[in-house]
DNA sequence: GTCAAACTAGACACCATTGTCTAAAACGTC
DNA sequence: GACGTTTTAGACAATGGTGTCTAGTTTGAC
């Protein structure tokens, strides 16, 4: 890193005083390096330059690496929590256009808890110390992320007692659309380079598109006769 | 580990004579332990003690612990690129029942390539060591399991070119393909347990069955007047 | 300006790990 | 059984990281 200062300034933007200041540029700093480097191969002296603090600083607010690490993990689940929460509430109960509105909530997804820093923190460290942190795998299930297959279960169920959709499991149905969100991002977003705008959104529309097809309730055809579809069933 | 003779005999189970057993035992450790602690956070000491092998012995066959990482994911890329090659002949050509067969066709990838052990492997090392090791990242989506993707579009090509599926992006069918078997896998392969095969059955046929709702080309509905459907379109 | 708290820089002991080296042991072949 | 190769166990220096300590500096509040 060529100018740390600029750097942690830049990721919170904050220039408040002193103690809190610090706190966050060393979250700050540290998220990124155990996000690159893993808990094992990221280092203390390493956080703390690019934090632009000194290391006894870090061993006074956390008294050591694991506890500054937990920190970390508490921080960005619940800043992806709140976001996650805002998110949900964008969910199109009565849609318009129900492509168009699933697909700008599959947008707004993407690009504020899959797809961006905090997202990609949680990924990479849930997958990469899961099995030696078993509280940290738990923690994402039960109160980051992995929420929201639940919770999109229960907007999915409400569209299909709506009769908008047509679904047996919502809890499936819910996997596979998030499946289908991150079916184009995980090439994306697995190396360093940030998606563009654009193709977030097509990766969105796509995914709904597809999911659409597979669970839109049947459409009562204007033009068609409706009696027919018994004699088909 | 209580008992590393036995692991690593249990991994391969091959009993030929020294110098290339002790080779295959290195590996099998060695992909062992990078995978579950990562290249920074595993030791050639514990290697060499899950292998049942001195550590010179390992410095002996690889130079550097760089040297071991890289045949280690040189040998599972190989691995699984042999068994993908046989599952994906695999692919049900001229499907007699096309739902049961995809299915079986997705559980074969999922049980020989994806879910395995090798597969965890490489998911997690490219995840984890892909921002540090691009030829890594780069090894995976080209000369690994990456190819899946491509190798799946074209198969799909020709069932929908035969007129059994109707897809417009060959491409992003497969990825969305892929996306869908993983949807109930993930959860499940994230921590250490392996999932069952009813499990692993489920989740091809849940996967298979979502994918047709939204690919498979409009039935002729033997007992329907064909004629009325240009009124509906 | 004073005072206490927070921060810094550097030195430090401690430990784990890497990679080398050596002498002895095991192995396979003839 | 003798010979060369492979393996082993252990000692070893070098390195790099953690966490502590101290003495000096900055900062903010009053």
């Amino acid at each position: 890193m060529k100018n740390p200062k600029e750097a942690a300034h830049k990721a919170t933007g904050h220039t408040q005083r002193g103690q809190c200041s610090k706190r966050l540029s060393i979250l700050d700093a540290a998220a990124e390096v155990f996000c690159r480097e893993g808990f094992a191969g990221a280092s203390i002296d390493e956080i703390a330059a690019e934090a632009c603090v000194s290391r006894q600083t870090i061993y006074n607010h956390y008294r050591e690496k694991e506890t500054l690490f937990t920190a970390v993990v508490e921080d960005v689940t619940n800043r992806t929590n709140s976001s996650l929460f805002s998110i949900l509430a964008t969910f199109p109960d009565k849609p318009d256009n129900l492509e168009d509105d699933l697909s700008t909530f599959a947008l707004g997804l993407t690009k504020n808890c899959l797809c961006n820093q905090d997202g990609k923190f949680l990924r990479k460290l849930v997958q990469s110390e899961g099995e030696r942190y078993p509280q940290l795998f738990e923690g994402w299930r039960k109160h980051g992320p992995g929420k929201i297959g639940t919770a999109l279960a229960a907007l999915f169920a409400r569209l299909s007692y709506g009769g908008v959709l047509q679904i047996d499991d919502f809890d499936l149905a819910a996997r596979q659309f998030l499946a289908l969100v991150n079916a184009d991002l995980q090439m994306i977003t697995l190396f360093g380079e940030t998606p563009s705008d654009e193709e977030l959104e097509n990766a969105a529309r796509n995914a709904v598109r597809t999911f659409l097809r597979a669970y839109s309730a049947p459409v009562v055809n204007i033009a068609a006769p409706a009696p027919l579809a018994k004699a088909v069933g």
